[in-house]
Parts: C-alpha cells; sequence; structure tokens
DNA sequence: GTCTATAGTATGATAGAC
DNA sequence: GTCTATCATACTATAGAC
C-alpha cells in the first residue's frame, strides 16, 4: 500500500510540472493525491517545504551524476563544447530510477524553479550543488578559450532559457507542431533537437572580442 | 493633468514586467498608480482586459513595424539568419516612443506572456499579428534552406526562450555578473549580446539531415 | 496519522452613495 | 468618474477531536 507521504509526493510533482508551483494550489494536491488537506502540512511543515522535497529528489540524483561525467571527461587533455554539453544526457536519462517520466519531470521543474520567483529553490541548490554548476561552467570555458567569461556566462543562461523554454512551453509547442507538420515530437526528443543549437551558439564568434 | 486610465495603464505595464501578470494584483496596481480599486474595473471592465490593453499598446506598434522591415529586406534576393533577426532591433527601439523603458517592458511583458499559460494572449496576438509572424517564420527559412521546417520550427523557439528567458531572469541575472565579473551589463545589451547566440543556433548543421 | 472545522489573509469584482 | 463598503471566493495553515 502506497503511503500517504508518497502519495502526496507524487502527485505534487505531476502538478507542479504541468502548472508551476505558484500556480499549484495545496487543494489540488491533495485532491489528486486523494489525501487530507491537513496532511501535507503534518508530513511536511509547508508548500515551501513540500516544493524543496519534490526539487531535491531529483537534484541529489541528478546532481551526483552530472559530477561524475563531468570529472570523467576531465581527464581528457582536450574537448569540445558539445561533449561537455553531452554530459548531461546520461544523468537525466538515470532519473528515469525516481519516475518513469522523470527526466520530463525535472526539466520542466527546473523551469518553473528558474522563472517563477522562487529565491529559496536557488539558495538551495547553489549551497548543495554549487561545485557541480561551477565546475560545469569551467569546462564549458575550458572548451572555448576564445570566449570571455561574460560572454560565456549570458551564452550559458540563454541556454538555459532555450532549455527551459522549451520544456515549460513542451506541451504546446508540440501540439501546434503536430498540427503544423502532422508529426509528433516526443518530448525527450527535444532536448536531443536542443543540443547541436545550444553547442553552436555557445561557441560562436564573439562580435566584441574580434574588434 | 494625467488621465487616471492612463496612471492605470502606466502602473500596470511596470509591475506586470516586473512580477508577471498573475504575480500582480489590482491592488497593487491602483496603489502603484494612486487611484481608487474600482476604477481598473470601471475602465478597464476586468484583469484580463486590462493585459490585453497593456500588450496590444506595445504589439500594435511594434509588429507593423516588424513587417515593414521584413518587406524591405525581401527586396533583395538574397539574406542572411542574421539579416532577418536584425530585423527585430529597429522595431524595439521604436517602442522609445510608446515610453522611454518601452523595448526591456516589452520583453519582459512577452517573457511573462508565454511562460504564465495566458491563454487568451497567445490568441489575441495570433489573430492580430499571425501574418507578420508567419512571414518572420518563412524568411528564416529562405535563409536557411538546409533546414527542416520541423528543425526550424524547434530553433526558433529555442531562440525566443533564450530571449525571453534574459529578460525575465535578466534582473537578477544582471545582479550575479555584477557580483562575478564586476561588470554591469546593459538591459539592452543583454538583446544584443543574444543575436550572434541565436544565429548560429539556427543556422547551425542539422545532424538529423546529414544522415 | 487522519480527519473536520475554522482562523486569517488575499484576491477579483460589484453595488450604490456622491 | 470616483469613492466606500462589501460580497464571494480562494488560499495556506493550524487547533483539536478521534
Amino acid at each position: 500500500m502506497v503511503k500517504t507521504k508518497d502519495k502526496i509526493i507524487l502527485a505534487a510533482e505531476k502538478l507542479f510540472s504541468e502548472h508551476g508551483f505558484e500556480q499549484t494550489s495545496l487543494r489540488q494536491i491533495t485532491s489528486e493525491a486523494d489525501v487530507n488537506l491537513a496532511s501535507v502540512n503534518y508530513h511536511f511543515g509547508s508548500k515551501k517545504s513540500l516544493i524543496q522535497a519534490v526539487m531535491s529528489r531529483y537534484q541529489s540524483v541528478f546532481m551526483p551524476a552530472l559530477d561524475e561525467q563531468l570529472s570523467r571527461l576531465a581527464e581528457h587533455e582536450t574537448y569540445s563544447t558539445t561533449d561537455v554539453l553531452a554530459c548531461i544526457t546520461a544523468p537525466l536519462i538515470a532519473l528515469r530510477q525516481v519516475r518513469i517520466d522523470g527526466p520530463v519531470i525535472y526539466l520542466r521543474l527546473l523551469g518553473f524553479a528558474y522563472s517563477e520567483i522562487q529565491g529559496h529553490l536557488r539558495k538551495f541548490t547553489m549551497t548543495h550543488f554549487g561545485h557541480v554548476v561551477q565546475r560545469f561552467f569551467e569546462m564549458i570555458q575550458q572548451a572555448n578559450p576564445h570566449l570571455s567569461r561574460k560572454t560565456l556566462f549570458w551564452r550559458l543562461h540563454f541556454s538555459l532559457g532555450a532549455m527551459l523554454f522549451a520544456q515549460v512551453s513542451g506541451q504546446a509547442l508540440r501540439e501546434i507542431a503536430l498540427a503544423d507538420f502532422g508529426e509528433e515530437t516526443q518530448a525527450e526528443e527535444t532536448f536531443l533537437k536542443l543540443l547541436p543549437f545550444v553547442a553552436a551558439g555557445i561557441a560562436a564568434d564573439d562580435p566584441e572580442s574580434q574588434i
């Protein structure tokens, strides 16, 4: 028999990833989970804590896995932007262990975590996994020595934005794509399509440094 | 003397662009505008109508201007991805006529219009300016005949996501950048940094069609 | 651990006096 | 057109019985 606490987590993940954190009420969650309204506060203390519990379930799998991929790649003498970006793929797929549709759920959660002003989530991530984020940044830098740190900073966030947008608006976009091209696009296919786009964008010449 | 209706519009634009549509209450708006709470409903009928009025004020300047830029470029025999993208710049700057910080405001509003599930906004835009959007898409296609329509569809949305994210999270990101590099980044500089990134991403080889 | 009942707060919208 | 007062509704959170 599934415990109440787990039922809440599962329902919360689903609804948060579909509608965002703020737009999802505890009533929707407890209703979807088929548990009592008060049980959220009993098990998690507050909505904020529930949000962190949901995110942490994925972060704690994804981040160490990413760290390991980066370590492995770092042993090579040289690597390309694409190589570094490719380190994301396996850890993302590993999220299937957490939940069958874990990869998609996590990316969508990430999107909302940024676009809504969930300051506590960013802080939470950086205190726990800041070194992984840092390392990722430095390896991208290493692969693109011709770019200034500032340019790289912005391009990485452009890339993040591209990915998050594709995930958050993914459902609507896939429906439009289906209507326009009569061809279905899988949620994970979107991510694969993203990689060459992002890799080219990051590695592009910097007009500033050409002056 | 500034009319109540205008005071509401000005305050709403500011707050919507800072916190999003759903996160901004009518009470915040009327308080910022220093008018009575009931006046929003008197002048606009509903919050939804106010949102559309705010967006439309910018769209009605931006979209025709973009259309004209595209027309001008279309007279050339050939044009690059960058050429098409560059058509956005002048119309964006023209939004200064609407408001001194119009360009930034509009981009941020656009970001929230997408990331929040403002279905009515997307519908509103497409019925009024769908042909401009369509034209833009086709000219990007023209500049990249080596790419499938599907790939282009996704890359354009990746680009949109990159831009919207940079704007919506712009304030926070600029603060981080300032702390990291001790160098300020202007809001409009962000947009200029975006263009080469996006141009390279869009025009990149498509792994699928290389098979 | 689970429930009901409810406190306390915020929202969008409106009726009606002026 | 502008105001006050208020309705109806939604939310998070908690106290207290079982």
